[in-house]
DNA sequence: CATAAATGAGCAAGTTTTTGCCTATTTGAT
DNA sequence: ATCAAATAGGCAAAAACTTGCTCATTTATG
């Protein structure tokens, strides 16, 4: 909204490409300013206290899960803002994301629209961060000012969930899709993870249009 | 832990029935003070300001879903820890309902050792806010303080979620009980939002061993 | 470059699942 | 009591899924 709200910058992360690619250019387009990462160490590298930044970042990835990366977020600043996006129902994880003061949790898939506005959401947290005083160690307290924006009422609305089959083959698709994410596409791996023949797993992965380059 | 912290309250609440029952014993035997309720709304009747205690509930029933019953609550005493009970990956649900507040976020399966075990967690809270002081307005903030005392390692362990097909299974079954449920028993109805064939929604429940007399 | 490991598929027999058509009970409401 | 709606299953043909064998390529690795 304002300009210097818009002027936070937007920290990607996400070691899918396509992921990163659709999300950054959505997000840019709509006229923030986005710098990606595949690699997570490489944002923490980046990050410094005291500097407005929003991150939204996948919640699993090789190296560190989504809560390991908050932690480390919130060890350079507790105040970014962090927004976590899933892709298979894990609400444990969920849950502990939301204990650690996340900004938000999306699950996919979500409308670009969406994540655009909840970054925003983000970003103008910062603004009323600044309106109050400069900096002082208001942790969870200046979180929770803001999450109230969110309205609930999305949530039923799109509860429009399915078809019985269509939701449990997403499930499923997720399931194969984040452990394909987890393993960097090493097929075996995942065979090893899902306890499935591997003459199985190639049929479902075809049937989910899932293709092992993607996740390399 | 303390004898104070014991003797405070434990409200149960789910129209499944064996559910109840279950938990109930399963706390009682533990030696807490259980209270059942089928009705939400018998609950919230019961429920008063300055009165010490613990609300385990189920998110999905007929008239109110959780979020909404948390809301009822809060509306009582905010200090009031609320614990959610979960039969399907309702992300949404799950991140919403620990925005407002929620103490935890259980999802099902869940051995009754972990209810339990956060149960004392929020009796113990208690304790702690008449420490601090009688009763300020100290919403959230308070409940804070608490959250942390759940250690993260327990999600990392019992990940150990199992074969592609149990997961996927046991996916399909929640699905299915949580319409059951949603309907009360009314298989016209689950047909109808499940979208799924009177035939094949029987084979299903007889597979999943899903009995409709559970669910009037 | 050579060898082992990793991949992707075609086949096809063996299983499961899906579902429409029917029949027999139950239940609820009038 | 009576009629419609709700339930439960038996049957069985059709469709979908599972998965071990094999083979042809690709990719690592040393």
């Amino acid at each position: 909204m304002d300009n210097a709200a818009k002027d936070i910058i937007v920290y990607l992360v996400d070691d899918d490409r396509g992921m990163v690619c659709a999300t950054s250019q959505w997000l840019s387009l709509s006229g923030l300013k986005v710098r990606a990462f595949a690699d997570p160490s490489a944002l923490i590298k980046v990050i410094k206290p005291n500097q407005p930044c929003v991150v939204v970042s996948d919640v699993r990835m090789p190296g560190i899960d989504g809560i390991e990366l908050m932690k480390l977020i919130r060890g350079k600043d507790k105040r970014i803002p962090v927004i976590l996006i899933t892709g298979h129902g894990d609400i444990p994880l969920a849950v502990e994301a939301m204990k650690l003061g996340a900004f938000e949790f999306l699950s996919k898939p979500f409308s670009p629209e969406k994540l655009l506005d909840v970054t925003r959401q983000a970003q103008q947290f910062w603004q009323e961060v600044s309106d109050h005083t400069g900096h002082q160690k208001q942790s969870d307290e200046t979180m929770k000012a803001v999450e109230v924006t969110t309205d609930l009422t999305e949530f039923e609305e799109d509860d429009t969930a399915g078809n019985l089959t269509d939701q449990v083959d997403e499930f499923e698709k997720d399931l194969i899709a984040s452990a394909m994410k987890k393993h960097r596409g090493v097929i075996p791996k995942v065979i090893e993870e899902l306890d499935v023949p591997r003459r199985t797993l190639n049929a479902k992965m075809k049937k989910y249009g899932i293709v092992r380059a993607n996740y390399r």
